[in-house]
RNA sequence: GGUCCCGUAGCUCAAUGGAUAGAGCAUCUGCCUUCUAAGCAGAGGGUUGCAGGUUCGAGUCCUGCCGGGAUCGCCA
């Protein structure tokens, strides 16, 4: 249990003995923090269903726990805020005790969506946010007992097929495809670079020229017909881009547990579309098989989802139903997340709409949106190369690199390590960058991706945490501990300095921002965390001696607070997909 | 036009309906013969887009405006 919820169930008791509601008694981290650690805001509601002045009843509550030994003081502020402080020896059991709280009930399974890249197409900085952000809640919805599984759902059977085959076909150039070695990296990256410059070129010449688009909606009927040559095209293709993938979201660090794409889905929608036929879900309309899915008090106009178009083939909604049958089939989930683009609100509605209609997932299985926003440029518009182009992922990973190498010659740190520990660390070092400025922005919201200002090193940034969590294990090293990872050893002094309550009291904070962010799928709060405690951290380290503390008391307490920290902040870091290097 | 999201310090962003709205960057003042100065201690900087409403209490919830963005059936 956390401290707060320890509180909790203080108060809670409190509360009920006054014939008041427990839900009133909440306790939390006090937003005053000069005035109190903690805060009990029930009085005030509750003065309203009893018709009592609020400060009678924070007296009321207040007379009933001053006795426990928990508390140093509570006090009446205001309306009727009660304010805590805790005994340092409360605080010093709850520091030695932070840990991940388990919250999974019976390890429910949750399957999450977060990747989504094209096959045949480089990947770019759109897949940036989703990759990072999708990875990190599957990081801490496992930590948190769950069965999370991550789906890389690759699109990999869509029209962009047939134009980049057709192309192939017209040109004469299928062996460019057919004669690829795949155990040649050679030969793969030479297949992936021809792809990437004449999917745009052949995309562009469709656009133009609607005999070619018709071409290239056939072949991409026929592909999903099974039919060849398009389908020993579309494997070779599909196998080349998916080793492309790997590289990309491995420098990244974002993990999938799953490596399926569209085309996997494809063998389960035609007996979907057969039951939903007979259930009178699926019905003809201008041609295409769609699924109503309109509700009478709809304030908007929600189209029906298309199962099969005009011209007999699926699309995206299709393959979306037909993953979800597929993946009931596999796992069972109690949940679904999708953690997609926010500009896909509109279309999953369809989907979750037409799901639930059917009965292929049942009332009690949650299918949540978890959309994401844009990445904008400095400009606010949506994130451009300087030439004005859509900048490759695997160009902005190795910007981030060569800057955070960069950074570290300047400030002639790592100089006396061998070549490959300092590309590696130069690597944790814009990997980190990379990843904190973006999950420490809200998920939902819009953000602007600036490569200059978050390669700076300074203020609330990765590095900066690293930085921190490297000077905890120098100095930890010094003091004579090598399982610095696992060092859960003394415990806090019961005469500390404000200093070093504050960091204690911050630490014990941990569970219940893990808590938050399992709630709302929101890894920002912990990027928050993650930063204030590396900055009590510093505060600390600034104002108190600890290697030459003379005091072996004072020293070992010291010596706990820094290993405390170290584990919960690398703890977290883990969380957020960011690796720390040993040293830097 | 309908619907949804956003609007908070010069800039980038926080703030489960709680008290005096907080960080980082930038600006200014101190601090490196002691554990990593990518740091620490401190200062200045705000009518939370505007106007109403709900209530003990609103940046947060409701309504209406203004400004920005997204989206609205055979692409994904």
């Amino acid at each position: 249990m956390s401290l707060t919820e320890d509180l909790t169930r203080l108060f809670e008791d409190a509360f009920t003995a006054l014939n008041l509601p427990a839900e009133y008694a909440a306790v939390r981290v006090s937003d005053r923090s000069e005035m109190a650690q903690f805060q009990c805001n029930g009085a005030m509601p509750a003065a309203k269903i009893s018709g009592k002045p609020p400060r009678d009843i924070a007296a009321e509550v207040v007379a009933r726990l001053k006795d426990h030994p928990a508390f140093k003081s509570l006090e009446i502020a205001g309306p009727g805020f009660i304010n805590i402080h805790v005994t340092d020896a409360f605080l010093s059991e709850h520091v030695q005790d932070v840990h991940l709280p388990h919250l999974a009930e019976h390890n429910e399974t949750i399957v999450l969506d977060y990747g989504g890249p094209n096959i045949a197409k480089s990947m770019h900085v759109g897949h940036l946010r989703t990759g990072i952000i999708g990875d990190t809640l599957r990081r801490i919805l496992k930590a948190a007992g769950f069965n999370a599984l991550g789906d890389i759902h690759m699109g990999d059977w869509g029209t962009h097929m047939g134009i980049l085959m057709m192309d192939y076909i017209r040109t004469g150039e299928e062996h460019v495809v057919m004669d690829c070695d795949l155990d040649d990296p050679v030969a793969v990256q030479a297949l992936f670079d021809d792809m990437y410059i004449r999917y745009p070129k052949a995309s562009g010449a469709a656009k133009e020229d609607e005999s070619l688009m018709a071409d290239a909606r056939t072949a991409t009927l026929n592909l999903q017909n099974g039919e060849e040559p398009f389908r020993s095209m579309w494997q070779k293709i599909r196998d080349v881009s998916v080793r492309a993938m790997e590289r990309n979201y491995g420098d990244l660090n974002v993990w999938f547990d799953i490596w399926k794409g569209e085309a996997d889905a494809h063998p389960y929608i035609a007996p979907m579309a057969e039951k939903l036929k007979e259930q009178g879900f699926l019905v003809q309309d201008d041609g295409a098989w769609v699924i109503p899915v309109e509700k009478n008090d709809d304030k908007k106009k929600v189209p029906p989802l298309i199962l099969y178009k005009r011209d007999g083939a699926v699309m995206y909604g299709s393959t979306d139903m037909a993953t979800i049958v597929e993946r009931v089939q596999d796992f069972n989930p109690a949940r679904m997340i999708y953690i997609v683009d926010q500009r896909q609100s509109l279309h999953f509605e369809q989907v979750f709409r037409a799901v639930r209609l059917s009965g292929i997932v049942r009332d009690e299985v949650e299918l949540t949106f978890a959309g994401v926003g844009t990445m904008n440029g400095t400009d606010g518009k949506p994130f451009k190369t300087r030439a004005g182009g859509v900048m490759r992922l695997a160009d902005m990973i190795e910007m981030a690199r060569a800057k955070a190498l960069e950074r570290l010659n300047e400030a002639s740190l790592a100089l006396e390590m061998s070549d490959s520990e300092r590309l590696d660390v130069a690597s944790k070092v814009g990997i980190a960058a990379l990843k904190f400025a973006d999950l420490q922005n809200q998920r939902h919201a819009d953000y602007i991706f600036d490569l200059e200002r978050m390669t700076q090193f300074e203020g609330k940034t990765g590095p900066y945490l690293l930085y921190q969590a490297v000077r905890i294990k120098s100095l930890l090293r010094k003091a004579g501990m090598h399982d610095i990872e696992h060092c859960s050893f003394g415990s806090l002094l019961l005469q500390i300095s404000e200093t070093e309550r504050r960091l204690a009291l911050f630490l014990t904070h941990f569970p219940d921002v893990f808590k938050l962010a399992v709630k709302n799928y929101t890894p920002h709060v912990l990027c928050d965390y993650a930063f204030s405690l590396a900055q009590e951290f510093s505060s600390f380290y600034g104002n108190c001696h600890i290697l030459s503390e003379e005091d072996e008391g004072i020293k070992q307490s010291r010596l706990f607070l820094c290993a405390q920290t170290l584990f919960v902040l690398t703890q977290t870091l883990d969380l957020l997909g960011i690796e720390t290097p040993e040293r830097m």
